[in-house]
DNA sequence: AACTATTTGTTGGAAAAACAACGAATAAAG
DNA sequence: CTTTATTCGTTGTTTTTCCAACAAATAGTT
């Protein structure tokens, strides 16, 4: 299963263990391969949970219906990223969304239980890894304020400023690219595209920004 | 500092703890107290992330500023509640957001890799503690995904609708109490507090709903 | 270079939300 | 019980977003 992924680099669970040990690592977690075809449910609402997933390849959508039985994709989880390590380390007693493989898709799956405890066979890889979970909780979390922050915003330009502001804060500078396109970054913040691209002119024709493509420049002297 | 807590009831972080074996473990996490007075910075935006604070009593606030300056208060943290643990267990360089005393508040404060790290002097709690922790994280995790879930549906219906089912679905019920008044529902879906009071009335008027109070009632036949 | 597909900007009308202001209902306090 | 403060619903106006349709610009192909 190592083959299937180049782990030190695509995944966060395994940074910092050196490759020789996850043969070890991966038995003593007793992580086990599964293979879905595109539209393959991998896990539904409503089930208990197990297992943290770790996509080898392919992708999984997170989806949830309502109770009128519309469904919903609410994240991708792509290559290296975990799935389910919410509801696990929570402890909550059923799944409140379903996965289903978005492409043909291969998953681990390891035992919760054995990654948080570190075992008596002097494995000495568990720390890191609880470190490296508790790393991935937390990045998840900040990912999802973060973005929350701008969403919460009333109206489309408030909403690109924050995220604007957010980006050009990170970068240190004021001229900076964004990783979307507009579509993207429409879908990011929850709004429509066309308004998104209407909004993008207007505060270019206020002075507040300039852009090109991806490539934006914030500009000083308003206030909001 | 003990007496300031009903950890076991209270405090997620110390929960499936003895209350006796607690004064050891505190001194094992190297805990420090601090006392704030009302609109004391507790940490700045931009400071190195040290250490993880739990609320002992009154409240904090969660507040970012944009580059123009702006306060925003993101959330608060009351008693029992930990706050800064994203950063900390993240491994940011910095905290991208500042925390300020609501009221007078005490807190704890706890060295982190003393919390991922089982101490060599046979401290039985830490494996308790680490599950706690990533108990803690992926449920704020959970939280912050519904409530996610609910506000990126584009109108205040959907919102509403959104909002309702997931807790029916919770309670098992089509029949429910919402935790919440108008007010908090309309900051916590991020709409117009009488945009939602007249929606909602609409929404009773076409048969989806019925209501009084925060007690709901959500009616079927309706697809949508 | 010519053609195609994708992305982005623009516009006008329809729908929805924000906003402000007020009255009714309910809860809390004296 | 009366008074006061909160909470909640209602309504009309203003602002903003949605939506659909299309034009312009850009990227990718043959």
């Amino acid at each position: 299963m190592k083959e299937n992924l180049d782990f030190n680099n695509k995944c966060l669970l395994f940074a910092g263990i050196l490759e020789r040990d996850l043969e070890a690592l991966l038995s003593c977690l007793s992580a086990r391969k599964k293979r879905y075809g595109k539209g393959d449910f991998i896990f539904s609402e409503g089930e208990r949970p197990a297992r943290v997933g770790l996509v080898l390849s392919g992708a999984v959508h997170i989806l949830k219906e309502d109770v009128w039985g519309n469904q919903n994709v609410l994240t991708k989880i792509g290559e290296g990223d975990l799935f389910g390590e919410a509801v696990v380390c929570s402890g909550a007693e059923e799944f409140p969304v379903s996965a289903v493989a978005a492409k043909d898709t291969q998953a681990l799956f390891l035992d919760y239980r054995r990654i948080i405890t570190s075992c008596s066979s002097a494995c000495a890889f568990h720390s890191r890894l609880i470190e490296n979970m508790l790393g991935i909780l937390a990045g998840k979390n900040m990912g999802l304020l973060s973005k929350m922050e701008h969403i919460t915003k009333r109206t489309t330009r408030e909403k690109l400023l924050s995220y604007l502001s957010e980006q050009s804060k990170q970068r240190g500078e004021n001229a900076f690219d964004i990783p979307f396109n507009r579509q993207e970054l429409a879908d990011y913040l929850s709004v429509e595209r066309s308004a998104l691209s209407a909004e993008l002119s207007k505060m270019q024709a206020d002075g507040l920004v300039e852009f090109r493509k991806n490539h934006f420049k914030l500009l000083e002297g308003m206030d909001q």
